[in-house]
RNA sequence: GCGCUCGUAGCUCAGCUGGAUAGAGCAACGGCCUUCUAAGCCGUAGGUCGCAGGUUCAAGUCCUGCCGGGCGCGCCA
């Protein structure tokens, strides 16, 4: 509806260009928004405003130009001059209450789009190392960075999922060094417990099914514990196996997949380490000082020169970085997105800096990152810092099993990524009317109960999805709800190519508001056939785009609550 | 100190990438269930958009400088 909009206005400017009273060789580009206030229509225009310059008119004259020239169209009712040169329309009601034939014969397919054309996308999330279970932070990660790739699914994107690892570093042998020690008896506050060791009772879990032989599967490995408390190898590799199927659990349990996982240690096994630092020295971008090599970031944007290869040997985890995201780029990913906790924002302009040191043709500014803030868990208005389990952090499984997974997930993908989330258990586990997830959920709900004391009375409601008679709908409640479906579509595109998942949160509460308005005012099921039928409809239609949109954040739309 | 980021109603947050009197939810107050789930609806009250300048027809939105919170500033990831 708005592209009509769109397309009426582009044909009233040609016309004023070819009629002299715009220059023929500027472009002009109306921007065409839906009006806050019902009084002001349902669509505003500031292209008087903006060409007024260069029409050498004051706006308003301009406006009643513009309007002067716009071709006949049965979607607009009038068209108003309003303020200071803003052009209101006001559209037909036939074409207001069109959507929801568009919704219906379109059904989960309404609000995609192909606008991606096909074009891979990897984004990359969670990336947990697999020393413990998942924290609050990965599961706000695992919302935003699932959703995202459901809004570029949705878009036309072929998206890839992965999820990125280091089996290999420090702190996986501090890993093994923990459970080790907990294998041999120990406890955190023994004498000669592992300096920085891992502390968390789930240590003890993976020592134990180690002692016990146990096999371990998960999304990527298969490990069968050798039981040798001596065995540091084996115990390093068990205790990563078991880590790993722990947060697929996690992650299973949070409807969160991925398709690749991606081992730091394969970038050193597959020589693209050694790769990509002979590139870099090739170069001449690296340099010897105090027994290390330096990196000369500085010559793309960094503060300071970053150390690549440790004085004792060893290279510090920028460089598998760099390297892994060499590899990212060839494997066709013209577009990649990070999505990281905002604490680990300075290695963005690092591994960009490494990556336009390679040479190799890498769009400066690639790969995107969206980095989400911290999230602060709260019970009773006080902070909450602890889990049994991981001892130091609040687990994602913990907030899954006490408030469940559609609200988890509605929480932590509710804010902008950009602000500080504060996560109340309270409000997010409560069964009432606070919570804004079940307002959503319960909209979808109604329509569906709706529908089913609608088929008890011997109407076959899967005809009604066809009906073309919208003539019924007539109420100005019903066309708001018919205004906020047709902005469905806009929004998806817009949450995909801003990145902002929160809109679509946003969205359903307002959808879901107008809804329970209309509701609540209304009869749906009339006497009058032809009303009523035209009002189901309606009402398909807002059950289909709550349950397309709820698909999109991961969260369920229940039949019944 | 430097960099990034946030600062909007008592609380939690939106504000469609500059537009017409700044919006929701919760909390507060007052109404609505013999009618499709009251997990709902209607109404009232509540804000010098951190502060000060600047850019222009128009600034919560862009620029600069302060103030305040968060994060980063490792040969950790």
């Amino acid at each position: 509806m708005k592209e009509t909009v769109l397309e009426l206005l582009d044909a009233a400017v040609a016309a004023m260009q070819s009629d002299g009273i715009l220059p023929a060789d500027q472009t002009f580009t109306p921007g065409v928004e839906h009006a806050r206030d019902k009084a002001h229509g349902d669509f505003a225009t500031n292209i008087a405003m903006v060409t007024a310059k260069a029409a050498r008119k004051p706006p308003r004259e301009v406006a009643q130009a513009v309007i002067d020239r716009l071709p006949e169209s049965h979607a607009v009712d009038k068209v108003e001059i309003a303020g200071p040169g803003f052009i209101n329309f006001f559209m037909s009601d036939a074409s207001s209450f069109d959507v929801v034939r568009r919704i219906l014969e379109k059904g989960e397919a309404f609000g995609r789009s192909n606008s991606g054309g096909g074009e891979s996308v990897q984004i990359e999330f969670v990336s947990a190392n697999p020393t413990g279970p998942l924290h609050v932070g990965h599961g706000r990660g695992a919302a935003i960075g699932d959703s995202l790739a459901r809004l570029l699914d949705a878009t036309g994107y072929n998206v890839t999922r992965e999820f990125y690892y280091n089996d290999a570093g420090a702190q996986i042998d501090n890993l093994a060094l923990s459970v080790q020690a907990r294998a041999k008896g120990m406890t955190p506050d023994d004498d000669g417990w592992p300096e920085d060791g891992y502390r968390g009772d789930y240590i003890q879990d993976v020592a134990r099914a180690y002692l016990a032989g146990e096999t371990e599967t998960a999304d990527d490995r298969e490990v069968t514990a050798a039981a040798d408390p001596d065995n540091l190898d084996a115990i390093r590799e068990f205790a990563v196996a078991y880590l790993r199927k722990e947060q697929d659990q996690d992650l299973k349990a949070f409807d969160v997949r991925f398709d690749v996982y991606f081992l730091e240690s394969s970038l050193y096994d597959d020589g693209k380490v050694d790769e990509t630092v002979r590139a870099l020295e090739a170069n001449g971008y690296t340099y010897e000082q105090d027994g290390a090599t330096w990196l000369r970031t500085t010559d793309f944007g960094d503060d300071k020169d970053r150390v690549m290869r440790k004085k004792e040997g060893g290279y510090t985890y920028f460089l598998p970085d760099v390297a892994y995201h060499l590899d990212k780029w060839r494997r066709g990913f013209s577009t990649v997105i990070n999505e990281q906790g905002a604490d680990h924002h300075s290695t963005i302009t690092r591994v960009r800096a490494g990556l336009q040191a390679l040479k190799a043709d890498i769009p400066e500014g690639w790969p995107d990152y969206v980095l989400h803030q911290m999230v602060l868990v709260t019970r009773s208005g006080e902070e909450v810092k602890l889990s049994k389990r991981a001892g130091s952090y609040v687990t994602l499984r913990d907030l899954i099993e006490e408030v469940g997974r559609d609200a988890t997930r509605f929480f932590l993908a509710a804010r902008r990524v950009d602000s500080q989330l504060t996560f109340d258990i309270d409000l997010a586990r409560s069964q009432t009317n606070e919570n804004p997830v079940y307002y959503i959920q319960y909209a979808h709900a109604r329509i569906c109960s709706m529908l089913e004391k609608l088929a008890e009375t011997g109407v076959d409601t899967s005809t009604l999805a066809l009906t073309d008679k919208l003539d019924g709908l007539s109420l100005e409640a019903e066309r708001d709800l018919a205004n906020e479906l047709a902005r469905y579509p806009e929004l998806v595109a817009s949450a995909a190519a801003q990145r902002e998942p929160h809109q679509i949160s946003q969205y359903l509460r307002d959808l879901a508001g107008a809804f329970h308005t209309y509701y609540n005012a209304h009869k749906v099921l009339v006497e009058d056939e032809s009303v009523r039928d035209a009002r189901v409809a309606l009402c398909l239609a807002v059950r289909q785009v709550i349950r397309n949109g709820l698909g999109l954040l991961g969260v369920s739309a229940p039949t019944s609550m």
